[in-house]
DNA sequence: TCAAAAGTGTTTTATATACACCCATGT
DNA sequence: ACATGGGTGTATATAAAACACTTTTGA
């Protein structure tokens, strides 16, 4: 390992792929920002942003979510770096993608109350993007529709309290296939960790579902006893 | 994004937790390298270096490969990027790390003729390591562990012509538990990813085993089709 | 002839899949 | 009364796990 201070340095972003799952129109969605500065000016792009020195590489991913989109709370995920030589033109740019789940519900607003342009895209329907952010997106994506099976991510998407038909249908989306609503319940029920919170739904014009909450801490329990989540 | 210029630059490395699987002595092994200068003088560390502003970051790992432990072709695969704010004592550096699979039969030879101290542990031998190597070495086992099961990359331990017994070993080794020799047969052999050389070892004070080759293409073609490798 | 690993099928158990009807609520 | 999603159990098919003896080879 030769000493650092004689060779030039590639410079290092972060960038994010925020995830948004809109319950009512059964839509996942992506976060994007209108960039406002050349290079890519007026195209849509990941959020993200340089890494300083006094921050490790989630505070910066954490900061940036926070200053360009107004998200405050999020599952977020380290995702694959990337250092191709031309992803930017400018400059020898390599970054660390991360990954963020929220729920889209809750962060509608604050998307839109920042200064620059930030708006949900649906993954379906996505404009051309920035540098390579269009590679960055897939390998989210991937990474999302394979994690989601094995590891109990997909209640990021939804709100704490949750129907046992909101979870089947994030499912449904995620990995773009039908499930049987009875084993999925039976399956979903069988691992013991939604607790009922003994509400239902209000304003349903259909009976009212009954709202569960997944319990962090008995999933970190079994876990350790060798228990393996899998939807 | 603000333009780049003005903003003081962590140095970014890559790090190479390199595996290799010894069949005769069944142990997994990780190649280090002796350091020879500070800091961590005299301790062993992965090997790894500062990525150059020409190279992307998977030919920034081959090359360090290459120079400091005389491997040339290797599977490699990115693993996490790790930024803590002190893991290098001297200043702010974040590392890319990957992590290699070789036939470590094939490369007993190559790492001592270089010039650096370069040498095989046991994983469950390790020495202090320097940085945060430890963590990194950690994350790769885990990420081994996890990935060899559902990904056909274990092949990449073994010679290209191996025994059912070997990649059966190779299996209870990565994954510390033992594994029914029929149900292994049948399981494997029914994936229909082996192909039969016609021959068997040679030398050897017992039965003669067959040898098999693993299809990468006829892999490819079945995964293209859904088909899941799961051990 | 002994030691050491190779090779080989069947039965049992667990898990996944397929499938249809009644219930509660708001319009 | 009707439209909409909620809620429930059983039978069948498929996959995983358990299990023991014979074969081949070199020492």
């Amino acid at each position: 390992m030769p000493t650092t201070y004689e060779y030039p340095r590639p410079s290092l972003t972060i960038d994010c792929v925020v995830f948004g799952l809109d319950v009512e129109e059964k839509d996942l969605k992506v976060m994007l920002i209108q960039r406002d500065i050349p290079p890519f000016q007026g195209q849509w792009a990941l959020p993200g942003g340089f890494v300083r020195m006094d921050e490790t590489l989630e505070e910066c991913a954490l900061r940036e979510l926070r200053e360009e989109t107004g998200i405050q709370k999020v599952y977020l995920e380290q995702l694959y770096t990337f250092g191709n030589l031309k992803r930017d033109p400018r400059e020898r740019v390599v970054t660390v993608a991360y990954y963020a789940l929220v729920n889209l519900n809750e962060h509608r607003i604050a998307a839109s109350t920042d200064a620059r342009k930030a708006a949900w895209f649906s993954v379906s329907d996505l404009p051309r993007l920035a540098f390579d952010h269009e590679q960055i997106l897939e390998a989210a994506l991937r990474r999302l529709k394979g994690k989601v099976r094995y590891e109990p991510i997909g209640f990021e998407l939804l709100p704490k309290r949750f129907t046992l038909g909101q979870l089947q249908t994030l499912y449904e989306i995620v990995l773009e296939r039908k499930l049987d609503r009875r084993n999925f319940r039976k399956k979903i029920l069988g691992m013991d960790l939604l607790t009922d919170t003994g509400e239902v739904q209000e304003d349903v014009a259909h009976r009212a579902a009954k709202l569960y909450q997944f319990d962090e801490r008995k999933y970190r329990q079994l876990k350790k006893r060798g228990f393996n989540f899998e939807v």
